[in-house]
DNA sequence: CTTGACGTTCACGTTAACGTCAAGCAGGCG
DNA sequence: CGCCTGCTTGACGTTAACGTGAACGTCAAG
């Protein structure tokens, strides 16, 4: 019975559940063509693949990539085997500049982080003398 | 003549040029509510003040923060000295909160770029097979 | 005195990324 | 059978964050 080729598969309402969108983000990023899920009937079928391209695509959005950016990002994930030599080499390109990118975001953040908890440790310096005045 | 006092002064042409945005984008932010220029008659004058303040506002912007989001913190780095002992308790609480979401994004985009240079090394594996091969 | 380069306000336009109906088909259930 | 639930495709609405232009003031240079 071919069991072993037999993917776990979600429909439109399952797999947005899953992942905490709604439809018509599934919907419209279908639209936009960064998924094509398969068909059974009209109904949208989506299989691992699709399920972890999304989880791509969403944790590109929480980086404040557009959708644009997301796809082009995606694309190259997924073509990355396939790829011709002088296509290797130009992904490559892309992707080390995208690292150098996150790094730059990471140091930026990290300033960030460190600003953020120095002022709550001056709160909490204010706050115990505070505390020992009254 | 107070020469201690004499704090540099920007235009709106020169703080945008400065910090690599247009004059709309000042003066939207002031209409907005997240700075508050001086003014020599209509014009703006900004202090290193608003200087700060400014970076501050872009630079939660590039996190991806909204606007509102972006003044509520500058509001309250700037509030820090003169609150009181429940403002400071609301807003340590706020910063505690801020800092935790800023770990959980630091934790994402490493994940992100090991999982990028990782790519990336493949590919350049995949490269210097190719070049053997042949 | 006119020409630019800067500033001002007011107001409508634009783009991305969806939300929100509307109208309709398909299948299961009491 | 009627109803509910979940799917489908449009099509229009919405929000944030500015862009863009109009119409005007001002000051220094030529």
């Amino acid at each position: 019975m071919d069991a072993r080729t037999e993917e776990r598969t979600w429909t439109v309402g399952e797999l947005a559940g899953d992942l905490g969108i709604t439809t018509r983000t599934l919907r419209f990023y279908e639209a936009e063509g960064l998924i094509t899920p398969a068909r059974a009937g009209s109904n949208r079928v989506y299989g691992p693949r699709e399920h972890a391209r999304m989880r791509l695509i969403l944790r590109g959005r929480r980086f404040g990539m557009t959708l644009a950016e997301c796809r082009e990002i995606v694309d190259m994930y997924t073509g990355a085997e396939s790829s011709e030599q002088r296509q290797l080499t130009t992904l490559l390109a892309r992707l080390d500049a995208i690292a150098e990118d996150l790094e730059r975001r990471r140091a930026d953040l990290d300033r960030t982080l460190t600003e953020v908890t120095d002022v709550a440790d001056q709160c909490r310096n204010r706050l115990t003398e505070l505390g020992l005045e009254e």
